[in-house]
DNA sequence: CTAGGACTTGAAGTCGACTTCAGGTCAAGG
DNA sequence: CCTTGACCTGAAGTCGACTTCAAGTCCTAG
């Protein structure tokens, strides 16, 4: 009665536009990024307001953040009635992540553009070269460096 | 005779020295993004370039590319004998991938801050405002967009 | 000689992010 | 009515990047 059926979206329809398959976006509900959907006829029902979502989350992930990451940041987005707070504290908390990860881009950039313009006749004199330019850390061989024990990338 | 045996380190001594797991360093190793080094008493023994090595694989790896990618990076950096030429050529060639990197990423920094500082009341204003202001696209539901078939970012 | 620690190998296990599969449901069209 | 196509569910499979395990080797110290 309230809403019109014309502005809710089949998971055909949500594939298409997000640029996802239907597997993926069942998935995400599975994992709680997106609200599961009303059901007519056993069949999801989304509104439009998915598409940001998803877009969201694709954007989120190919920055580099893990689903729980993206999922951790979208809590704020319309997930609780608690306002646009949440978002934004959350907000706050992800873009020092991002930055780091902008100046790891950012490093690689460099070390792609030395290495484009070496001229370097063997990998250690190239290694010097950026070690040099402060493009890469030099070893240190005798002290125990910060291990990160669960480095799980990928 | 030639080389000084206090020159060539330990699996150990390498792990130590890059922060990574001897086990990933074998893995590395098997798969090709390293040399596989010489053996005394049928353990490595490695050159300390192998740390610069190493150090581009974490690079490169944390700048959101595969193992696969980063090794044809490294393909270049003396892997052949042709000189630094084809890292060059590598470089070049890899340098707009990790440019449309750092553009998402800048992107997503600028959804967060958009997000950070949103008074938007509900998740479809907010969604319309970051389109007006051109962060995310709008939902095009009538044509079929370009589906990348095989999508796995892991 | 024996024990210890660092190392070796190959095989198997794990984790995230999905996809694929098998078997069933629903609504529309002929 | 029956078929077709889009959809449903739960379970299992896959892929990359490792880690963990089991069983064995090498060198040094005691």
């Amino acid at each position: 009665m309230s809403s019109d059926a014309s502005e809710l979206l089949s998971i055909g329809q949500v594939a298409q536009a997000s640029g996802l398959a239907s597997s993926a976006i069942r998935y995400y509900e599975r994992c709680g990024l997106i609200p599961s959907p009303a059901r007519v006829g056993g069949k999801r029902r989304f509104e439009t307001d998915v598409l940001f979502r998803l877009e969201m989350i694709q954007i989120g992930q190919e920055a580099g953040f893990s689903l729980e990451e993206v999922k951790t940041l979208l809590v704020g987005i319309g997930g609780g009635r608690r306002g646009p707070r949440a978002l934004t504290k959350l907000a706050q908390e992800k873009l020092p992540e991002v930055r780091a990860g902008l100046e790891r881009l950012k490093l690689l950039e460099r070390v792609l553009k030395a290495a484009a313009e070496c001229e370097c006749p063997d990998l250690e004199t190239c290694a010097q070269a950026m070690r040099r330019a402060g493009l890469v850390r030099s070893p240190r061989l005798g002290r125990k460096g910060l291990r990160r024990p669960g480095r799980r990338l990928g």
